[in-house]
DNA sequence: CGCGAATTTGAGCCGAATCAAGCGTTGTGG
DNA sequence: CCACAACGCTTGATTCGGCTCAAATTCGCG
């Protein structure tokens, strides 16, 4: 460490949001050059976790927002008799650590599900950046405004929904979240485990098992381990009941 | 309406935030008297509505926000086969439309169950005072936060908790919002049906009927139509798992 | 190759939905 | 003020979807 201080530079990078093939979807969407590079100055990459990693913990004291760059997360809390509840994924551009805000302590744990990189932002200087950028308080207001839908989502889904037309919400709804980050949304490898999906979508891992089959047979997807093709979207949306209530065809996975 | 202008200003307030009854709950909270004073200009008390008379509706373009002044909104989303799915209830304080802003429309429709009076803010507006004015930025985002809270506990109880808890759980968390605004939390009339409450909480209305029963056989409450008498808050709580994960006693009802 | 974990498959059961009355309350009009 | 209609709520009987428990199989990893 005192040798050389590159173990702290590789430890928190100053970032570059105007080089970020991410800018489309995250913070710097609505803002303008200058406006970027300011936010740049409050935004740092940490080194990458790799899998299991946490990128925070429930219950620990809030301090800073997140950004995913690239992976996929699985954000869950544990109850007083230990019982997990996944409560969403979230997927490169979306932020991490909105429901912290109102408590003052993060409500449940971010959890890498492969090698995953994201930004760091610290709230009080966030907040303060939000001041001067009008911008930036309309996108994460917007962000928060999509997470309720999304929840709104699965709450419909979960309260009245059948088990193939929930596990056909989750695929379509993950299908379209794909598409927007520029992958196949016919096509992708799940980075989450069965019995995550099952807990996020208020079923037993066993049904879950018992549902893809059911979609295999009825030709609407193939599976092959975590590999995941979807056949045939409009009758998966169809049997998903692709809800008008929702604009970009339910976001309903990031929960 | 050209003989005097009173109908106008009937229709439509100039709000005094700072002789509110709710200003310690509602947006000036972290505000300074004379932020408080700013807010104010844009800021509007509309007339209020009856029973079954709607603040929005889903699908309506999005301009403003609302917050409750007094009464009870229900919140609702109809999806395109007719079936309604109960979003939550919104009592005095709470923000109406944060989910609107991330869409440009409203996700959902907001209907008074009661007699409701409210406070109305164009959105353009708001945004521009968020400029000047930190406290905020920082009150709508704690309140996106808790409506982020509240939704996750929604889902966990749909998604794991049985019958009986899931009822329990709606009743403690009644109990806690109203003692928070300063009602008794012991006892209360509901303002909403036994279909909204078993809509909401994922089940039909027969089966929270017969769960009413069971609670009250248990001794935990007391029953009699629409007046409820919580006579054990303690098992009560018990049996709704008392989520450590939500600080303020799990604020669930508004979804 | 072998072990442990994840997933699938099977059998049986149970909780909650559904269907169908019946009852009580509220609101309306005579 | 009462009668009747309409609605909301409760109760009962039956059915069925999904859970539970148990075991087999496959996968991932050392």
């Amino acid at each position: 460490m005192t040798k050389n201080s590159s173990n702290f530079k590789i430890s928190v990078l100053q970032t570059n949001c105007r080089n970020c093939s991410l800018s489309s979807l995250c913070l710097p969407k609505d803002l303008v050059g200058a406006e970027i590079k300011e936010l740049e100055t409050i935004v740092s990459q940490l080194p990458p976790i790799n899998k299991h990693g946490h990128i925070f913990n429930q219950g620990d004291k809030f301090t800073s927002l997140y950004v995913i760059r690239s992976g996929c997360v699985k954000k869950y809390q544990i109850d007083a008799d230990g019982n997990e509840q996944v409560i969403g994924f979230s997927m490169p551009g979306e932020l991490l650590g909105i429901d912290a805000i109102g408590t003052g302590k993060y409500m449940s744990s971010a959890e890498a599900l492969d090698t995953t990189s994201f930004c760091h932002l610290q709230y009080s200087k966030f907040e303060d950046l939000c001041q001067s950028i009008p911008g930036l308080i309309k996108h994460i207001l917007k962000m928060a405004g999509q997470e309720l839908v999304a929840e709104h989502d699965i709450h419909k889904a979960i309260s009245q929904k059948s088990i193939d037309e929930r596990v056909a919400v989750f695929f379509t709804s993950l299908s379209t979240r794909l598409k927007i980050l520029g992958y196949s949304g016919s096509e992708f490898n799940l980075p989450m485990s069965r019995h995550d999906i099952a807990n996020f979508l208020g079923m037993q891992p066993e049904t879950f098992s018992r549902s893809l089959k059911k979609l295999v047979t009825d030709d609407l997807i193939d599976v092959n381990l975590k590999h995941i093709k979807i056949k045939d979207l409009d009758n998966l949306r169809t049997l998903a009941g692709h809800c008008d209530t929702c604009p970009s065809s339910s976001k309903v996975m990031n929960g």
